[in-house]
DNA sequence: ACCAGGCCATCGGAAATCGTGATGGCAGCC
DNA sequence: GGCTGCCATCACGATTTCCGATGGCCTGGT
């Protein structure tokens, strides 16, 4: 006995005819007819006379059509359940972050997620791109902000935005940098980035350029840490445009005067997990904020 | 969704494990796992992560449960009543009778099918074999007992026992018959029967046999009324033998001594609605009482 | 670091089930 | 007696389901 065969006795029951109950259940005749007589023999019930008139419902059939109607209505309830689970999503999607909250627009997103979807839960992990590479891939993440390229197969990405990089010097730095070259630049101490992270390939990219290297000394992995230290003096470091040119405003940094590279920002996750109706929905509120097509993986800003 | 996805769901549930789930289940590993993708698919809901430990059942998948095993509870309780329909009969059946309810074991019967199926009600419709045939046949009578041959196709029958005959006379008339033949009680007043009934093709045959024809006073369609008009000096008439004997035993009638053909006792309804559970009922304790085997129709007495 | 085992997903083919169009039997109506 | 309406059956095709084989991935043990 299946729920069809119980869709089949309430419609038959309601219409008394099988030629239009098997019109309301988009079927055939014959097949409503042996529908209900597989579901008798199952049942060992005789749950209709046949009349030349039509189905006459039987004592027996009377009884067991109240059972049938409440397990019909049992399933749709159980349907109208999935469809509020399916449209109202619940659990936590923890992501990490490589850069500031702001440029992030994580205010714009958690307030997004949080009308869309109240029961989704957003875990906001401070981290860098290095950092959250592997994080990803163990599971730790569920899905994180990265920049760079993202050859990994197995973590599937969106491309946010080319982020502008410059170089940030300590203010006090002005006059010595005036008329420094690359190799110059070479000699100066630098605040290093993780070799995982792609401010750390634009360093690498600007000097080997030149033949040089860059004297590391300190490297920090966080972008405010890393500013920390331009502003205490203690070298040159590659920021967000941006973020360096407020710095020069309010006096706390340089900006040097070059063209870098850009870097893409990409929002990632596993690819075996991007069909995760939680991943989904933060990964489609997200490509809104940022203008961003999310149909398939996309490498590229469109 | 039917309900093996429902089950299946279930079982998985509980076993946390595809595997030991068919076993459960009596279905292989494959098949439990495409039921399951089955019903996410169309749920549009992830009920469970795969886990390299098994399945573990996702929150909307622990909320969907709930309602699964209340659908199936309900679809339970629906098989549950129709067994207990199966076994208890509710209805009433419509008996013709065509001679008296002690010859026909009625007490018994009422008593039998009061035990086993206290819901069944029988309603006996005083008849005759010539009356009862055609009202079985339009569904005035849902079964009945007949006397003779049962030809017509539409109906089933079931032979009981052979009734023996005899002429019965007034007690009055007995010397008066002593040296009779058959042509002599041809010339005597004779109380009919209806032309279907049994007891009427008897009486032609007996004189048929001799070439005269007996001459009708009265007709009675009944045993009782027949039996009063013998009595009454109408005529002669033609009884089950034990009735004739217990009149003459009383002084009310005399019995010929003449040896008449058997007739055969059966009990009949529409062969259409022989498998109807509420008449198998019967039909079944009927030919307990009787002592005859009801597997598929009997013409004659085992 | 490598290998074996456990677990789930997929595939191609076979088996089972279901539906369909055609048709027949029966009852009721004219 | 003929026609119509209704349900049951049949042979066949379509669809669905299941199965054995197999692969991919993860975990634990060595």
């Amino acid at each position: 006995m299946e729920l069809y065969h119980l869709r089949t006795f309430v419609t038959v029951a309601e219409e008394g005819h099988l030629t239009r109950a098997s019109e309301r259940l988009f079927t055939s005749q014959p097949a409503v007819s042996a529908q209900i007589k597989a579901l008798e023999e199952e049942l060992g019930v005789t749950l209709f006379d046949r009349t030349p008139r039509g189905m006459q419902l039987t004592a027996a059939g009377d009884r067991l059509l109240a059972a049938a109607r409440t397990t019909l209505s049992s399933a749709d309830s159980l349907l109208h359940e999935a469809r509020s689970l399916r449209d109202e999503l619940i659990g936590s999607v923890r992501i990490g972050l490589n850069t500031d909250a702001r440029f992030l627009r994580l205010i714009a997103l958690q307030a997004a997620l949080a009308e869309r979807h109240p029961r989704l839960e957003l875990e906001f992990m401070a981290g860098s791109t290095g950092a959250n590479l592997p994080a990803l891939r163990i599971g730790r993440l569920d899905a994180s902000f990265i920049s760079g390229a993202c050859d990994d197969p197995r973590l599937a990405s969106w491309v946010l935005c080319e982020e502008e990089l410059a170089v940030a010097a300590p203010a006090a730095w002005r006059e010595r940098l005036v008329a420094a070259d690359v190799a110059a630049l070479a000699r100066q101490p630098w605040v290093f980035t993780s070799e995982d992270c792609a401010h750390y390939g634009v360093m690498r990219s600007l000097f080997e350029a030149h033949g040089c290297t860059p004297r590391k000394t300190v490297l920090a992995n966080q972008e405010d840490a890393l500013a920390a230290m331009v502003e205490g003096g203690f070298g040159l470091g590659i920021m967000r445009r941006e973020l360096v040119v407020a710095g020069e405003a309010e006096g706390r940094l340089h900006l040097l005067p070059m063209t870098l590279p850009t870097v893409s920002l990409r929002f990632a996750c596993l690819r075996q997990r991007a069909d995760d109706p939680l991943l989904k929905a933060v990964i489609t509120t997200i490509a809104g904020l940022w203008g961003v097509a999310v149909v398939g993986e996309q490498r590229r800003a469109v």
